[in-house]
DNA sequence: TATTATATTATGTATGCACATATTATAATT
DNA sequence: AATTATAATATGTGCATACATAATATAATA
């Protein structure tokens, strides 16, 4: 790492910025001035600005320039979870163990969801996921098993479905909602916990391209906070 | 943009990964090859692959070469979000009403949490986010005066605390909690909800430097949902 | 055999240059 | 004055080159 590598620079402009030198909206140094000031090409230069763009620290336009962002966006970023591995975060022991497992013809509404046709039958799973045996989280799973014919085959028994899709099925896009439900008595029972409580739900499905993979709704148990730096 | 700019070698690398040509933790060819495959400077490659990298597609390593990722991370965005805004994409009209607003003491444990010195008084508010008049979001608040005094003077009837601060002390850095809690007397009140209903609960400290800004906790109605593209 | 030095290799980075492109400012035209 | 052409400018990009750096493979040594 040379001294004026494009993240030293990068690092510099970003304590300029952060620190109020320029204000928000305010325009700063075109590059070339950059250059010559910290004794560079503009290319290196170059390379830092559109790192920061890519933050969103600033705003470049061409011939417009480069001026700090007038309102700069922190984003939370949260990876998908594969929950044996949350649980071994937390210094847990983890286990898992599948409720039931059946093929069925998914309701209505599961169906024009994910696009399913009407005749299909699609996997349905419940599983508990266990933290040093005591219930972690509750997974209600639907997955198509047109898509992944080959899950008829695996080990479920020893990898979660979770665990074992995300590594045999990845690139998928997908979408993920966040809210908070009282739980039921199903699962209620199914987290040891009481019915009426204020559960986390996670309901996420996955796409690989138009095609439907998996949905599942995760209910963790009861005091679970999803932490996220920004 | 020229043929061989390096967001079209991305794509396609991105694409010839996506589509399972090269399976997951598998090598890829090196820059020079590539570079020969789409006849341009091996620079451009290197470019793509770093891009690619950053987004958690591939991993590199010098003399190692570049594969691909085991287990590619698929990351859920979200912005900090200002309420005002979250009401006004649903097509609601916005308005916000300051319950109360007072200096006083910390708790401990906000104190320490906070690293705000004991005798120090901050500003304790409550706030009301409303959606077409009804409640959507309460809203409770510490903010650290000695850090931004100049809130004593902002027209916090106007423009709520939470978009002043956006607007004014920006480039902070913070953490979030979810979770998900049952509605107590005071939040069940304020929300003209039930007491005992899930309530969504998002929990946010934001830092400028080591100096800390401002906590919330704010506590959404019924049936709200987070939601993001995976 | 075990350890250490050396060479090899793929990626990481900086640079100078040329040209592309979008946008703004200015001048020319109607 | 309004419209249209033209020039100026800051960023965007590609390329060839050179060297840096980390990790590995190979050879030399104890």
């Amino acid at each position: 790492m040379t001294a004026n590598s494009h993240h030293n620079i990068r690092q510099v402009l970003r304590e300029r910025i952060e620190s109020g030198e320029w204000a928000l909206g305010a325009l700063i140094p075109g590059e070339l001035a950059l250059a010559v000031e910290y004794r560079c090409a503009r290319t290196t230069i170059n390379r830092a600005l559109q790192t920061l763009a890519d933050e969103g620290l600033v705003v470049r336009k061409r011939k417009g320039g480069t001026r700090v962002c007038q309102m700069p966006v922190r984003h939370a970023k949260f990876e998908i979870p594969i929950v044996r591995e949350q649980v071994e975060v937390i210094g847990s022991k983890y286990r898992h163990q599948i409720m039931s497992q059946q093929k069925k013809t998914p309701t209505a509404s599961v169906r024009t969801r994910l696009r399913i046709p009407d005749a299909k039958k699609a996997l349905f799973m419940e599983t508990i996921h266990l933290a040093d045996e005591r219930p972690y989280a509750y997974e209600e799973r639907w997955v198509n098993i047109q898509a992944v014919p080959k899950i008829m085959d695996a080990p479920l028994d020893q990898i979660s479905v979770n665990e074992w899709l995300v590594k045999t099925v990845p690139f998928s896009s997908g979408d993920v909602v966040f809210s908070a439900v009282n739980a039921d008595k199903r699962v209620a029972g199914a987290l040891e916990s009481k019915v009426g409580n204020a559960i986390f739900l996670v309901d996420r499905t996955t796409w690989l391209g138009e095609e439907f993979i998996t949905t599942i709704k995760l209910y963790y148990r009861d005091g679970y906070q999803l932490y996220s730096q920004l």
